[in-house]
RNA sequence: GGGAGCAUAGCUCAGCUGGGAGAGCACCUGCCUUACAAGCAGGGGGUCAUUGGUUCAAGCCCAAUUGUUCCCACCA
């Protein structure tokens, strides 16, 4: 009472009535109260009264829906498939209703093992169980062994005196039975277990309730009737030890089934619930998968769907909720009887027409099962439905394949003939940063709200793909929401860039002009970052997709191509600007429309400004295609030994410790067919690699001996630096480089002078080995010839 | 009891059909170079859990082992 007080106070308080507690905010608000009281909300309401009939309302979902689970329901029925029966179901105590077996969960519990002595009538002797559950044994009927166990063979078909209560029950033997385990002697409580009660069916044995719908003990428990479960227990075990019939008690880890809503421990129990019949349901489903109609993302999670589907057992789809979709059965308040019907009936064949319709309401998932086609109009033959049904995909977590995939797949295929979609793509889990689960009890979520206001939706968004395989779990910092935000910087303050730039056009049309090295070159690249996303997002490999995006923007656009062009923009060769504009808004718009998926805020929003003929919307733009002309992966072994050779000599300047300001003359001395792939890119080196002045030549002529050296693929790069350099120093790095050198040759030589290799493996390779070999020689003599010459200078 | 995943750099994780080990963060060294210091340039760091096997070639395929996580299951 003092919770209901608090509860209706705490309503009062927050100017909240009982009407508005259907809408937004109604979760939270019950999950708040279940963190303050224990318990779940609706069963708090629930104990406020009849006042809460409005709740079926507030909870009922849309007419169409509501409509398509009627008829499904009814269908169903009328084949047999749905029956309504005494079972034993699992019953949550505390939100007392039954749960389907799905809404178990089984969780590892330190228990005891009580022995208890059950005396024999008319002898000395005793049997001695051993069980979990003490207070189970008000509604024992019978003891069992396993026919072959020659230690009880006497005692089959004696009759046991119950202890506490004195009620007669007789010693039955069953192969159920497991000798080895405890006493190999079991007490059998038909109403609460369902071994039990298996075994009860099989011998005839009578059922006999001892609990409560809200967990007490009932009136057949004698004098523990009013006590809770637990507080039976304890009195029970309390009462045995005091007439020696305890014989010892043991620790014991067992599993406790618990309500996924509140976690408290559920009892089986018989009820009168509706089910579901499964096994004609399961095969086609499993048909369906087994046959690739529908295939798993990654595959392996088919096991689980097979592993859950052949071994199903009925589906109890009652619930004696407060919310949910009524069952459509009524019954005649004059002769009793049944009638399943999407309309209320209004006479009966007696005659009478008052009908009362049954309190349950069904499984949330019984209609979620539904949605592929209940939202699509169906059973009308709906222009939606007829699009839409079956549909490509479903994407979702790998805890909701029991609950919603599977039986989305049954019921699609039960009322449509068609599975409903065509691929799963299964998700892992987002867990905290130390790897828990994230759930509202632990309170140890992450609100996406502060964590948009804090870094943007783009970046959460980002942050949850990259990097990121199918089906598995992932870890949530905020350093990686951190690192995707720096990402959606980048690229804008990149087309901010680009953008400043078109400014100074003066409204003209871009074309393409003659393109130069570095344009051909970042086109090719993004031809195929084009090819690879595309083909990524075919497989379903998003983080993949994302993070190659992410890799283009990043290293090639922004930290090369971009440096690359700026000395064409801030020139004063117009044609060069345009094709250099051109190029960059080309490929700019392009990645944009890859990188949407990810980021679509900022992509839409860059776009926008970006394509000043077409206000429309990037996301109806053409997804970008792979032009397949003579700008494709030709120049991309040109660029190469450039940028290579660029990033050889900023090595070189930062080993040598030369300030990054201080310009420096760069003598390249390379073989004269080769001349001119440096002459092209002569404007870049000296761009990138701080170069004040750049001589290309096939000789060494001119070359002081103040100079260091680097070799790269194709030529040989030497920089004065007069008093700059350190013999030292450069010793060092050239030795580095040897031993280098000397590693790769190995390798290479290793594999050449292998017979094997050179008969077996594909020729291609072979050749690519070959070729690598002479190229290693040759920067190795080069190398040696510069170390031969220092440690001359040195003598 | 049955099934599945994971084990790769200090941390979090990628690594597509087997052909020279990657990213982000962290760390070290320079730099406020007129898009970006939430940045730029350079650098260090890994016996790809262990042991076998298949193969010319294994992080990747196969088997076993160890550790770890998860799912399913009626052992009282």
């Amino acid at each position: 009472i003092a919770t209901e007080v608090k509860i209706v106070e705490e309503l009062a308080q927050e100017g909240i009535t009982k009407h508005d507690l259907g809408r937004e905010g109604f979760l939270d608000k019950a999950w708040e109260w279940k963190r303050k009281y224990g318990g779940t909300i609706v069963n708090q309401l629930k104990k406020l009264g009849s006042s809460c009939d409005w709740q079926r309302e507030r909870f009922t979902m849309d007419e169409g829906c509501s409509r398509a689970v009627n008829e499904v329901f009814v269908n169903l029925y009328e084949k047999g498939l749905i029956y309504q029966g005494d079972r034993i179901i699992n019953w949550c105590p505390e939100c007392e209703t039954a749960l389907s077996d799905a809404e178990v969960e089984h969780e590892e519990r330190q228990g005891n093992f009580w022995h208890i002595a059950y005396p024999i009538k008319d002898s000395g002797q005793v049997v001695v169980v051993a069980t979990t559950r003490p207070e189970t044994m008000l509604g024992d009927t019978a003891v069992a062994v396993h026919p072959d166990d020659e230690r009880y063979q006497q005692l089959i078909g004696k009759t046991v005196i119950l202890p506490l209560l004195n009620r007669e029950i007789p010693l039955v033997a069953d192969s159920y039975v497991d000798s080895e385990f405890g006493t190999g002697v079991v007490k059998i409580t038909p109403a609460h277990d369902p071994n039990d009660y298996e075994l009860a069916l099989r011998h005839n044995l009578p059922q006999i309730r001892v609990l409560n719908d809200d967990g007490s003990m009932n009136d057949m428990a004698g004098k523990y009737e009013g006590m809770d479960r637990f507080e039976a227990r304890r009195a029970i075990v309390e009462d045995l030890k005091g007439l020696g019939l305890l014989q010892k008690t043991e620790d014991h880890k067992h599993n406790v089934g618990e309500c996924y809503r509140c976690t408290t421990t559920v009892e089986p129990m018989i009820s009168k619930q509706w089910f579901v019949k499964m096994e004609p349901l399961a095969e086609p489903a499993i048909e369906a998968v087994k046959s690739g109609e529908t295939s798993f993302v990654p595959v392996r999670f088919d096991k689980t769907y097979y592993n859950w589907m052949e071994n199903i057992r009925d589906w109890c789809i009652s619930r004696q909720l407060w919310w949910g979709h009524r069952i459509p059965a009524y019954y005649c308040m004059a002769c009793k009887k049944t009638i399943v019907s999407k309309e209320p009936p209004t006479r009966c064949d007696c005659g009478h027409d008052a009908f009362r319709q049954d309190d349950d309401v069904l499984d949330t998932w019984f209609s979620s099962a539904l949605w592929p086609f209940s939202t699509l109009g169906w059973p009308e033959k709906t222009d939606e439905l007829e699009y839409f049904y079956p549909t490509n995909v479903l994407v979702t977590g790998y805890d909701i394949i029991f609950f919603w995939v599977a039986r989305m797949i049954f019921s699609g295929i039960e009322h449509r003939g068609q599975v409903p979609f065509k691929d799963v793509l299964i998700h892992g889990m987002v867990r905290d940063a130390e790897g828990k689960k994230m759930s509202k009890s632990l309170g140890n979520g992450v609100d996406p709200l502060e964590i948009i206001s804090e870094y943007g939706a783009d970046a959460l968004r980002m942050s949850l793909i990259i990097g990121n395989s199918p089906g598995n779990d992932m870890r949530f910092h905020p350093e990686k929401v951190e690192a995707s935000r720096n990402f959606g910087n980048k690229i804008w303050n990149a087309s901010r860039f680009i953008m400043m730039n078109l400014e100074n056009t003066g409204g003209k049309e871009l074309k393409p002009g003659q393109l130069e090295l570095s344009d051909r070159w970042i086109i090719s690249r993004n031809n195929k970052l084009i090819r690879e996303v595309i083909e990524n997002l075919d497989k379903y490999e998003l983080g993949l997709a994302a993070q190659k995006v992410y890799d283009f923007v990043w290293n090639e656009f922004c930290d090369w191509y971009i440096e690359l062009v700026k000395p064409r923009l801030y020139g004063t060769n117009e044609e060069a600007r345009t094709t250099a504009l051109y190029t960059l808004v080309y490929v700019l718009s392009n990645t944009l429309k890859l990188l949407h998926p990810f980021m679509p805020f900022i992509s839409e929003e860059i776009w926008q400004h970006l394509s000043e003929s077409d206000d429309s919307s990037i996301m109806v733009s053409q997804w970008p295609g792979v032009k397949s002309n003579e700008l494709d992966d030709f120049a991309e072994d040109r660029m190469q030994v450039v940028m290579d050779t660029i990033k050889a000599i900023r090595n070189i300047r930062a080993e040598m410790e030369v300030h990054p300001s201080r310009k420096t003359k760069l003598i390249i001395v390379t073989p004269e067919a080769k001349k001119d792939v440096f002459e092209e890119a002569r404007s870049y080196i000296e761009k990138l690699a701080g170069a004040s002045e750049i001589l290309i030549q096939d000789n060494k002529d001119g070359i002081g001996d103040n100079a260091v050296s680097v070799v790269v693929d194709i030529a040989q790069v030497f920089i004065p630096l007069e008093d700059l350099v350190d013999f030292g120093k450069e010793l060092e790095r050239l030795e580095k480089e040897k031993t280098r050198l000397e590693g790769e040759l190995a390798r290479v030589n290793g594999k050449l002078s292998n017979v094997s290799f050179i008969k077996k493996a594909p020729p291609a390779i072979v050749q690519a080995e070959k070729d690598k070999r002479v190229k290693y020689q040759d920067m190795m003599h080069k190398v040696l010839e510069q170390l031969q010459k220092i440690e001359e200078m040195q003598k």
